[in-house]
DNA sequence: GCCAACGTTGGC
DNA sequence: GCCAACGTTGGC
């Protein structure tokens, strides 16, 4: 079981556009960095966490709960000429981009990003990390459980 | 909308 | 395989 914070744009994917998604779940798609990727492909599992992130957005921050609900599969949209992510380069044989399903646990109120800088509980996470871009990192068990327990509040 | 930081591309 | 040019990310 690991943990995972994943970004995403609210004017791409929110929040509230993921709680009104049948199932509350959401394919990750669109992911087209081969770390996170990876992450996504080699790493995740059934059940891990993830901290749903708003990212490039007036209040960036942790926003909800959300859970790993299908293992990799090929990512759709790289098929699609029509599609921002198309990828020329991919093919049905040989996709390049992969990404899980994530579905909703909770909701919660937002987390900002200054208020998650303020704990020295949470320095080492990689979002905080200086010219950080990816939009898949890992989260250490410690910082998930900081998190969890100390700053979230439904 | 700016721009620093970083990833990718492609010519050589 | 180097590296300059270019594109993207994302906080501010």
């Amino acid at each position: 079981m690991r943990y995972w914070l994943m970004k995403s744009e609210p004017g791409d994917v929110s929040i509230d556009n993921l709680a009104e998604m049948p199932n509350q779940t959401v394919a990750w798609y669109g992911v087209r960095n081969y770390q996170a990727r990876n992450f996504m492909r080699n790493q995740m599992s059934i059940d891990d966490g993830v901290m749903f992130y708003h990212s490039n957005c007036k209040q960036p921050g942790i926003t909800g709960i959300a859970k790993v609900s299908a293992l990799a599969y090929p990512d759709a949209t790289q098929f699609n000429p029509k599609n921002k992510y198309f990828d020329p380069k991919a093919t049905q044989e040989q996709p390049r981009w992969f990404n899980v399903d994530v579905q909703l646990v909770k909701k919660i109120v937002l987390i900002p990003l200054d208020e998650l800088r303020k704990h020295p509980e949470l320095t080492a996470m990689r979002t905080l990390q200086r010219g950080n871009r990816l939009s898949i990192t890992p989260l250490d068990p410690s910082e998930w459980n900081f998190i969890t327990k100390r700053l979230v509040k439904n």
